[in-house]
DNA sequence: TTGTAGGCGTTATCAA
DNA sequence: TTGATAACGCCTACAA
């Protein structure tokens, strides 16, 4: 059986193609008995508008798609699930429905390049590591509206972003850190050059700075469970030294305290291990990972806002929105 | 600067719309003058052509869908990461495009229905959590090929579907622990009357009666890490008698693992525990997790291509595809 | 309250 | 090798 159309349904109800459309998008515009007749023959035929022939004319998709990307161990980062889900409970609100594009290779940006050109989107909102100036391109060109979350910017101060206060955060860690007795800290972070690796280092540098603490010393890794257990192996041969390790995220603390372990370095005995982020993993670890808590559901929840204005067009206050973070201490330090 | 369409296109190269059409589709119908004439037409206008008209027209828009679900810790299960990935690698060699919908609620439902209802999807991989008869007749309707990922299906033997060997795997683990000594061996599972629940089940009841055990005890949760805790409560009371705690999966075994410790438990002195599936986080728990692996990334790839010979029309030999599991023994049996 | 005509951007089909 | 025409399914604008 074919697909029924509206041609079809306006025929077998006896009216014209029009009067199905007004039944579908504005029935109050119709007759109660025109519209019941409408109503009958659409459900004889199980007919569906086809959303694409009314993008086509112009109409919105009511969809908001999320851009996010893959790392090593995770499909999505674990960081990202509570802010996705907050961020699509927020625009639920606005019938707004959101998809999400995982930016792997060339072929999956085909795919969010062809939606974009379409009118399939309304708007966007990406998400920290996905930003890339060819893609911001495609959504300006289409009046597709965004925000960028996870990540501040600095420059383009046009551009909404919401992220966590890292400079702060990592102080607060610091701070705890070094009040509760670690001398020679260590930091793990990853490679690069976003603000919030420049911020999380400063933090770390002022801290001993500030305290006047003489041990100083940043390693880079992956970002990930293994770069966290690569890190632990430098970190072994300096053993005698170091007091606390600070990682730049839950991700590669997890690494950090398994590959110490396994070395026999007993936490936080011997070596305390602070992370950033609390993942939802970070209280399963043992022992329980310390960690500095970025409120991922809050960042969502403003996330989707702020789109939500940028959609209507209403005023935004600020472009540059930084979210408080939270010391969560457990039972890695 | 309005978006530029074929027509603009066509007008500036001084030739028709089917011409760019066919410089756009097939160029080897055109003369190569025109086509150098044309492309530099569409790079002046940075011209894009709109994927919704073409498939308006009929074409197929390459793209082949993931239906996935949220369970309460995780955005996406950890489990199927490397399922999907290993899927859109797959899929990448045919030039499909993936797209992940996130069933959430009946607005995000309505997301999907749209789409398939569109022509906007040309094939489908439903994974475990995710199937119900509407979505597959909605599917049905607009001739939407699918494989079912994760579960087996036992009545509707037309519908493919790949799995892991549930019972086996399970009896693998459960001849494991008893031929290293556990004896009061419980059983920790999620509640529902899913395949794979009734196998690992029956597993565990068939490997206990073949060794003549006498003590049995099922235990049924939440399939979450906090699931996990609170079937842990519930042991705690019976810590006398128990030696090993089989898990339905690795994320109950974590909050198994979790609360046992916190209430005085050794792990796997006192009690031993055993997981299912191997996600990323399970080497990486202390004690590292034993447990049974699925081959998802296996998984995935014969999804891809029982998918590709549904969508191709080639013959399928076989609809209830069992994929093999190992037992990966780690530290906290 | 309902209907007619035309077009959104693309391609299939046939003709030149 | 190229072009004219109609059509995909729906909706805007106007008319009745």
């Amino acid at each position: 059986m074919k697909k029924p159309t509206i041609k079809i349904i306006a025929k077998d109800a006896g009216v014209s193609e029009m009067t199905v459309s007004r039944v579908i998008n504005n029935p109050e515009l119709v007759s109660e008995a025109t519209v019941k007749k409408v109503l009958k023959s659409m459900e004889k035929y199980n007919y569906k508008p086809k959303m694409i022939a009314k993008i086509l004319k112009g109409r919105k998709s009511k969809t908001v798609g999320f851009l996010i990307s893959s790392r090593q161990e995770f499909y999505i980062s674990p960081f990202y699930g509570e802010c996705i889900r907050s961020a699509a409970t927020a625009l639920k609100d606005f019938s707004l429905r959101t998809l999400s594009f995982n930016l792997l290779d060339t072929l999956s940006k085909s795919l969010f390049v062809d939606y974009a050109n379409s009118g399939l989107l309304d708007g966007m909102i990406i998400f920290e590591g996905t930003f890339q100036e060819d893609i911001t391109e495609v959504l300006r060109v289409n009046n597709i509206p965004f925000v960028y979350v996870g990540e501040t910017f600095q420059e383009n101060s046009d551009i909404v972003s919401i992220s966590s206060d890292s400079y702060e955060g990592a102080r607060k860690g610091m701070k705890y850190l070094i009040n509760t007795g670690s001398k020679n800290i260590c930091f793990v972070t990853g490679t690069g050059s976003k603000p919030s690796y420049i911020h999380r280092k400063q933090a770390y540098l002022d801290a001993i700075s500030e305290a006047n603490l003489e041990y100083q010393n940043v390693i880079e890794t992956e970002r990930s469970m293994m770069g966290g257990m690569l890190a632990a192996e430098k970190l072994i041969k300096q053993k005698e030294e170091i007091n606390a390790v600070f990682c730049f995220c839950d991700v590669i603390a997890i690494g950090v305290i398994k590959r110490l372990q396994e070395r026999g370095v007993t936490i936080p005995k011997e070596i305390r291990v602070l992370g950033f982020d609390n993942i939802p993993f970070a209280k399963y670890t043992t022992p329980a990972l310390t960690t500095i808590a970025q409120d991922t559901e809050k960042m969502g929840m403003i996330a989707a806002n702020s789109l939500l204005k940028l959609m209507f067009n209403e005023p935004l206050e600020n472009t540059n929105i930084i979210v408080p973070t939270e010391l969560i201490i457990r039972e890695s330090t």
